[in-house]
Order: C-alpha cells, then structure tokens, then sequence
DNA sequence: AAAGGTCCCAACCGCCTTTCC
DNA sequence: CGGAAAGGCGGTTGGGACCTT
C-alpha cells in the first residue's frame, strides 16, 4: 500500500539553489515536462525534495513569469481580488497569469498591506476590504440550515459582486488613467474577449505560452542572469521597466527569434483566460441567482466551487492548474 | 565609512486535499 | 474503502540588499 516517501529527510539540500541546480532542474523538465515531481530529484541526481523542485519551478524557473514591477493595474487587481478572496495567492494568480502566487503573497505582505493599511488609517478604520473576505468565509463555514445557508449564500454572491465589479471598474478607469501600463500586455493579448470587453480582460489577458528551450544561448542569458543577481538581487529591483525577468530571459527573451526552438509539447496551451474573464463580467452584471451559483461553484473548469461548503474552493488553483 | 535598522523575497514548513495502492 | 503519499497552498522566516544615521 501507500508509496514510497517524495523524500528522505537525510541528504536533502536545503537553501538558496545553485545555477547548477537549476540547469539541472530545466533541463530536465525540458525533456519531460513538469509534474510527476516525487521522480525528479532521483531522476536528476538532486538532492532536493520533490516540493522544493516544484516550487523552484512554478516560483522561479517556469517560462513566462513577470517578476517584480508590479503596474497600477495589477495592483488594484491584486487589492480587489484579496478583497474578495482573501489571502488566496492561488487563486488570486490566476487573474494574474504572469505572476506567481508567491510573488503576489510577497507583493502584498510587503507593500499593498501597509498600503491599505494606511489609507485606511487616513479614511475610516473599519470600513472597507478584509472584512468581505472574513465575512465570505465565515458565514459560509457557519450556515448550519438550508435556509441560513441560502439566505447567507445570497448575500454572498452580492458582496462578492459588488467587490469585483468595483475591481473592473476600477481597473478600467486604471487604463483610461495610465494607458501607458498596460499597453505591452495588451499588445500581446490580441484574442476578441480581450479586446472586447474591457480593460480588466485586457490587463489579465493570458500570455502566450512561452516556449523555453534550452539552447546555448539561453544557458549563457541564464547564467549571465545568475551571476548578477547573484550579486544581489539588486538585479531584480533594477530590472527592465518591462519587467525583463530572469524567466522571460530564460525563455525566448530577448533572443533572435530564429534561435528560439519551439516545443511546445513541454508547455500545453494555456486555458482560454479572456472567456474565463467574459463569463465572469457576463455573471457580475446578470441578476439571476443560480446562474451566479453555477458560475461560483462548477462548470467553469475551476477546481471548487466559491461555495462549495466550509471550505471553498473558488477557482482553487484555477487556471494555473492547466498552464503547463 | 561603518554600524544598526529596515526591507524584500526565495525558500521552507506545516496543514489540507487529492490521488493512488 | 481506508490508509498513506503526493500535490497544492498559505504562513512564516532567514539572510542578503538597501537605507539611515
């Protein structure tokens, strides 16, 4: 029965992972594709635990990641949807292709919180965000009877409405503002729902999948990203406005386009992100109930239903769960 | 210039859910 | 079907970088 343990805790190396490591690790996703990550540290030789590979992958390693440089958009993005959803990196990322949940956790413990926490201080103590989330949870875990529960379920769906059509509109007023922000991500998004319907499609629209190959050439950017930030990750904060990353050097980056191999079997497309985006603004501005049932809770391809019961799972792990 | 404080983020830890045997 | 491991997620922390005095 059972299986073998994803790691022993003898011999497992802990702490900051080498360029070697991470050659390793790519390259060895690069001929198998990511999953299956009890077998990775005995099939590459590292002394990592099966987690520690996983998340060196999805936090630093995946192609197509943003790092740091957080626009206006993403901001209130990451604000309104915490509003929301509470402290659900996961799902929160999920609006947020390019962004890791890590990052956006790190983002938000160091800068938005203060943030909020300031502007609430200048405003009224007690009056907007967390408390959505703490409500939405609570009184969903607490409904004991169908009736509480329906009448709790009710009030749910409208504050969780309300809290994301502030989101949109929001952001949309953002791009009326700040058009300058959002204009490299929505050069690159040219699918209908995300020039259709709003900024907020706009500003999550899915990024194309980024095929990462390693060619010499990427070794050589990698490593030379390396030994920079190596030195300090200085290199991060003075990344390129356009939010140059290590990952997106690490796929086709800046590179000649003719030295970008694409193998696309190792990434499956990305899910279809602007009508995930439809569905919801098409939700956010019905008036029927149920349909805002079927919507938070299945048939969207999310992992869980907001209201799923005690512990809800809305868009749990979402659309990351297919990125690969 | 140096010491101390603060900030930031990569990575670990532990819990929960899902999957497998 | 039940138990155990894998996978996933959020909270936390260690330590390097940066800032202030």
């Amino acid at each position: 029965m059972g299986r073998p343990p994803c790691c022993d805790k003898d011999g497992v190396k802990k702490g900051p992972w080498t360029p070697e490591e991470d050659l390793v690790l790519v390259s060895y996703i690069q001929d198998h594709g990511p999953g299956n990550w009890r077998s990775v540290p005995t099939r590459t030789g590292l002394k990592r635990c099966s987690k520690s590979c996983r998340l060196r992958w999805t936090n630093y390693l995946r192609p197509g990641i943003k790092r740091g440089n957080f626009t206006a958009q993403e901001e209130k993005l990451i604000v309104h949807l915490q509003a929301l959803l509470g402290n659900r990196w996961a799902a929160i990322a999920s609006y947020l292709p390019d962004r890791t949940d890590n990052d956006i956790k790190n983002y938000w413990n160091t800068h938005l919180r203060r943030k909020l926490q300031l502007q609430a201080d200048g405003v009224s103590p007690s009056s907007s965000k967390p408390a959505t989330a703490a409500n939405k949870s609570s009184s969903s875990a607490a409904a004991s009877t169908k009736g509480q529960w329906e009448r709790r379920l009710q009030t749910d769906i409208g504050l969780a409405r309300r809290a994301l059509r502030e989101a949109l509109t929001a952001i949309r007023d953002g791009d009326e503002e700040e058009d300058d922000d959002i204009k490299p991500q929505a050069a690159s998004g040219e699918s209908p729902a995300a020039s259709s319907s709003s900024g907020a499609s706009m500003s999550i629209s899915m990024s194309q999948p980024t095929p990462y190959v390693l060619t010499a050439d990427n070794v050589a950017r990698m490593l030379d990203g390396w030994s920079k930030s190596s030195k300090g990750r200085a290199a991060a904060a003075d990344s390129p406005p356009s939010s140059g990353s290590s990952a997106s050097e690490l796929s086709c980056g800046g590179a000649a386009a003719s030295e970008c191999v694409r193998k696309p079997a190792v990434s499956a497309p990305a899910p279809e992100q602007p009508s995930e985006l439809s569905a919801i603004e098409t939700w956010l501005f019905a008036d029927d109930v149920s349909n805002a049932v079927g919507f938070l809770g299945h048939g969207h391809g999310y992992g869980g239903g907001l209201l799923d019961g005690p512990n809800p799972g809305l868009l749990g792990g979402g659309l990351l769960d297919g990125r690969f």
